[in-house]
DNA sequence: GGGAGATAAATCGTATACGATTATTTTTAC
DNA sequence: GTAAAAATAATCGTATACGATTTATCTCCC
């Protein structure tokens, strides 16, 4: 006897997806009739699902005008992977890792040394977060990493991360299994949050891009005049 | 120029007084119909604020049936304040405490020890923790903190909180609040954490208590048979 | 060509309607 | 009197309708 299934759920996995696929606008309002007829539903399951992505802060809702993905912050990208690696550094405080976990780390690393497709190494990585995390008996303390990574998937995936990028989150990860494996929690912990901020680095630089980009166009439309 | 009201953000904060009043029964469900006439507007935004929260997961969504209070599992209960515990030691770590906020938290604790009445009271140990992270500079961490308290405050009105429990926090508020004063927060943090530990402790006996009242109750409807 | 104002179109947020499911009440059988 | 089945009522989740607001387009004027 199978659990009924409850439009906005459904909704909401789509949603989650176009916005990790980059296919949702930073900024632009989501239009709720394209995605009605889309999906062939009516926009109320829909706007259940958005109020809920609203809820969670991937989307901010933004009255009589419509839900958008919001702007990320430099502040923002850092308070948020702040937190994400103390919250990590707790879950992997909290675990105990046994041989078949670490197996699972191991192909995790070997799979994500093996991928080249940007998307695919981000999904590769995500998942090897989630491997290190998959035994935490704090659910509470899984279910909020889980909620803060969606906020931050999006991000990354817009900034097409490069090999240089990947290659330095390879060694790390290297070491956070090899610490792992000689059961040094304190080291795994110190390379892990490390790891976190190496990608808030990143992302924070391509932010600082990203705004001078746009400072550049506005100038050029300025001296047009 | 205001921002127009939304009326799922008014219903929501409706909804949580009333989860907080303990007006809303766990494992009853939440009658759509009769809020509709309450509040007079229709159950739309009614069921986009329920969905939010059991998006918050302070509610959940059972399919066909509606929206619940759910029961607070001892497991759950541990994990609830361990990571409560945790983040706010993270976020008094980061925190700079000024002669004001010493001043403030100074207040709100005198208030507690003047106060006399259950919800006051849990007010103001909620007020307390509040102005303990309020100028924690990372946003991320507040809001997961100001979340996760959401979804304990109804447990613990619940659980009408002792002469002896207070007594117990006012000195370890008391405690507190000294450590910050001494620039020593290693200190602060430590009490802290027992702080929460000394309500999670009450919260697990109460609802031990509270199951082992249904089990006699269950044990005498057999014998009626 | 650009800005301002007016108008039309599109869209949002909420109300209402309705079929499906659950809860409650009534009826039937033992 | 009790348990099971059937009938009825209540409610949920979703679809559709509609007034309010925003966005896009058009026109006029400088």
């Amino acid at each position: 006897m199978s659990k009924p299934t409850i439009l906005r759920d459904s909704v909401k996995d789509h949603l989650l997806h176009l916005i990790r696929q980059g296919e949702i606008e930073i900024g632009k309002t989501i239009n709720l009739a394209a995605l009605s007829r889309t999906l062939n539903i009516s926009v109320t399951p829909i706007r259940e699902a958005l109020t809920q992505l609203e809820q969670s802060r991937i989307l901010k809702a933004v009255p009589n005008r419509g839900f958008i993905v919001p702007k990320l912050s430099l502040t923002e990208a850092e308070n948020l992977y702040r937190t994400i690696a103390d919250l990590e550094v707790l879950a992997v405080e909290g675990t105990v890792y046994d041989e078949q976990l670490v197996k699972e780390l191991r192909n995790e690393q070997l799979h994500l040394q093996q991928t080249h497709t940007p998307s695919a190494r981000l999904a590769s990585r995500v998942n090897f977060h989630r491997i290190l995390i998959k035994n935490c008996p704090n659910t509470i303390l899984t279910e909020i990493l889980h909620d803060l990574e969606s906020r931050v998937l999006f991000y990354e995936q817009m900034f097409v991360l490069d090999a240089s990028f990947y290659e330095h989150i390879d060694n790390q990860n290297e070491a956070i299994i090899r610490a792992i494996e000689e059961d040094n929690v304190p080291t795994a912990a110190l390379i892990l949050n490390m790891n976190w901020m190496t990608v808030l680095e990143y992302v924070q630089k391509q932010l600082v891009l990203q705004q001078s980009t746009n400072y550049e166009v506005v100038s050029l439309s300025v001296l047009k005049q």
